[in-house]
DNA sequence: CACTGTATATTTCCAATGTAAATATAGATG
DNA sequence: CATCTATATTTACATTGGAAATATACAGTG
């Protein structure tokens, strides 16, 4: 049996557990729910006892902490998807913000997931590294805008911590349905609306 | 009895359940987090059967809502207590900013229930209720501030938006060890290293 | 006071879940 | 072929949320 094509057949060993149980558990995620997707749950919808998951992550958290891995992964793409169109600094950063959204919206129940601490292990080296390369594409773009920091140290982490927790918080708050109440639905949104002009972002030191 | 005072001695019907149970599920909740939070564990230690929490709340999902709703509360006084002190109208959006992130930090569990569209009801008029008037905190210091958005519809709320994506993201990413990996550790940062100057706030259009 | 209705709480029971332990199977390695 | 190891199954168990029937207290009402 070659190991890029896993045998279809009936038996006793499913041959790519693994990869199935991930792919399944994103479908079962997306269609039910965090609440849905329970180890047996999965496990028959894969066709594998209740139990074979255990042997590939351990434990249900195992399973859920690979699942936010791979989420990050998906969402650094959503995210790098737009940029690449884009020449000019400043749409490369609107891009990659619109990219953060779109994937929260796309994907409500993954990007919960991903950055969940009841579900997640957060100190999974693996869980990190992907967390790190989301963040990365944003670090890169905001390093391409030529903003003043001159004098002031740590400026340009600060200046990516702000980006982060102002489209992080947008996406949060619009799937929790907190920003439905005012005089424009929520769909009337965008994050282009709650974000300071570059303007200020490029202004030189007074 | 009077209504004010429950009877403590032990008899078939407690009293003041309704109330016990919300206390003791908070305390439950910033001690064990929520997995440690069930109906149960919740019932046992205010003394009572595990079906005694149904009369009141319906299910658990009903008991986490009015947590959450009694969190947003919480929530909104700690906002409060710094913005009565401060006369400055960005002093105040300041404290406001501030109180919003020491909650989150003061209790992790409960912030992180409050905006959890998996554990609560989110169409619940009194979860709805609560959390409105803790963004009514922020929307009416927002107000106080005489920023320059007379030709812009939808400029004000649109203010509100980036100042509450800004600090919700900051908060929840914190909570989630998001800013742990960099340079500086997570304690080293605060709200303020994050926020868009007051200038740019305040200054006119071009 | 006695009678009754209603809210509150308990007991009992059940299906579902995650996990551990023992067992079975298959493929790799010698 | 014999054996070792990874993978999967079976069985069993403790815990959970919830449903249903029952018990208790209290508030009215005659």
């Amino acid at each position: 049996m070659t190991q890029g094509a896993p045998d279809l057949r009936k038996s006793y060993h499913h041959g790519d557990l693994k990869n199935a149980l991930l792919r399944a558990g994103i479908e079962l995620l997306e269609a039910e729910g965090l609440p849905g997707l329970s180890l047996r749950s999965l496990a028959a919808k894969v066709g594998v006892s209740h139990t074979a998951p255990k042997n590939h992550f351990g434990s249900l958290r195992g399973l859920l902490t690979a699942l936010g891995t791979e989420g990050f992964i998906r969402h650094a793409a959503f995210m790098q998807a737009g940029v690449r169109a884009a020449t000019d600094p400043k749409d490369r950063l609107m891009a990659a913000m619109q990219g953060y959204v779109r994937f929260a919206r796309a994907h409500p129940h993954l990007f919960g997931l991903m950055f969940s601490t009841e579900h997640c292990d957060r100190t999974d080296p693996m869980l990190q590294a992907a967390g790190s390369q989301s963040y990365a594409v944003l670090v890169n773009i905001s390093k391409g805008l030529d903003w003043d920091k001159a004098d002031k140290p740590g400026a340009d982490r600060r200046t990516e911590m702000m980006l982060w927790s102002l489209v992080h918080g947008y996406a949060t708050l619009a799937l929790a349905g907190q920003f439905s109440g005012g005089p424009l639905g929520d769909a009337g949104f965008d994050i282009a609306d709650v974000m300071p002009d570059f303007d200020y972002l490029a202004r030189p030191d007074p």
